[in-house]
DNA sequence: TTGTGTTTTATTGCCTCC
DNA sequence: GGAGGCAATAAAACACAA
């Protein structure tokens, strides 16, 4: 025993229980209060048993009465009070020390389940998050195929009006023109605003950048304007055109800068270190 | 009946507060 | 320095499947 106070400086907790009781208290919990009555005066006479000195040393349980006026004033006041703790000792015939050691046990065991609980909360936050980001992800990846798709179409019209001009070079009304360099054809393609970016030959549709950047150099631009209504999310051309407007707005190429936030990259997904070790 | 996992009661050691 | 709280732990009591 660790320490004797003068309150507790009686406290041996020892208790004569033989093997029959302990099988009759072991079942008092089902029985009616009629029955437990009598249990509990089997229990006052286990105490009039110790202060006879009839005494083995051996742990007992607390009566169903006895926990119950413990939870009740657990429920009032998790922490006890040299008062109160000396009248529920006295109401329930326990020792003061015992009453101290069951509130000692009953705050550690109302931790662990709120611990429980708050886990439980954070686990369903985080599973809601993880959901969200799985659906944007895979939106995102339809939208670069998208992108992908209409650029290529856009190379392959390109190409289709320089190889008219070139048929149109051959013509003997071509002849005249001031360079005559082959494909250098004066008019609409020449002064066109939006030049296609030269691909290579073999690479038909090159990767989209993915990586919407990464934040080491600059602060996170600010955030996005909310999406459209719910009615269109999901669906590729509306999305495809709100997406195609902000690439353009934040890159004269189409693509958001390698500056712009790594929220949404491929790279680092929203890991929760601390709540999964 | 017995082995095993869980719950409850109690102890120990350390820390903080007055 | 004593009282009381807490975390870690021991050990008895209990529940239950095989």
């Amino acid at each position: 025993m660790k320490r004797l106070s003068s309150s507790d400086s009686s406290d041996v907790w020892i208790s004569m229980c033989s093997g029959k009781e302990e099988k009759v208290l072991k079942k008092s919990q089902g029985y009616s209060i009629e029955f437990q009555a009598m249990l509990d005066s089997l229990d006052q006479e286990d105490h009039s048993g110790e202060e006879a000195g009839l005494i083995t040393e051996k742990k007992r349980r607390l009566s169903a009465n006895q926990v119950k006026a413990l939870e009740k004033n657990f429920e009032i006041e998790n922490k006890l009070e040299p008062e109160r703790k000396a009248r529920l000792a006295e109401e329930l015939s326990l020792q003061p020390r015992q009453v101290a050691i069951w509130f000692q046990n009953r705050r550690a065991r109302w931790k662990t389940k709120q611990l429980e609980r708050d886990f439980g909360h954070l686990k369903a936050s985080y599973d809601s998050l993880k959901l969200d980001f799985d659906s944007l992800e895979q939106e995102k990846e339809s939208l670069a195929a998208e992108l992908t798709e209409l650029k290529v179409k856009l190379r392959r019209e390109t190409s289709e009006s320089s190889n008219h001009c070139a048929v149109k070079h051959e013509s003997p009304l071509s002849e005249s023109s001031e360079d005559g360099k082959p494909g250098s054809c004066s008019g609409s393609v020449k002064e066109d605003p939006n030049p296609t970016p030269e691909l290579p030959p073999s690479s038909a549709a090159p990767p989209l950048p993915l990586r919407y950047g990464s934040c080491s150099t600059s602060p996170p631009p600010p955030p996005p304007p909310p999406p459209p209504p719910s009615s269109s999310r999901g669906t590729t051309a509306g999305r495809g055109y709100y997406h195609q407007v902000r690439m353009e707005e934040n890159h004269p190429s189409g693509f958001i800068s390698e500056e712009s936030c790594n929220f949404f990259s491929v790279d680092q997904p929203p890991t929760l270190h601390w709540y999964f070790p």
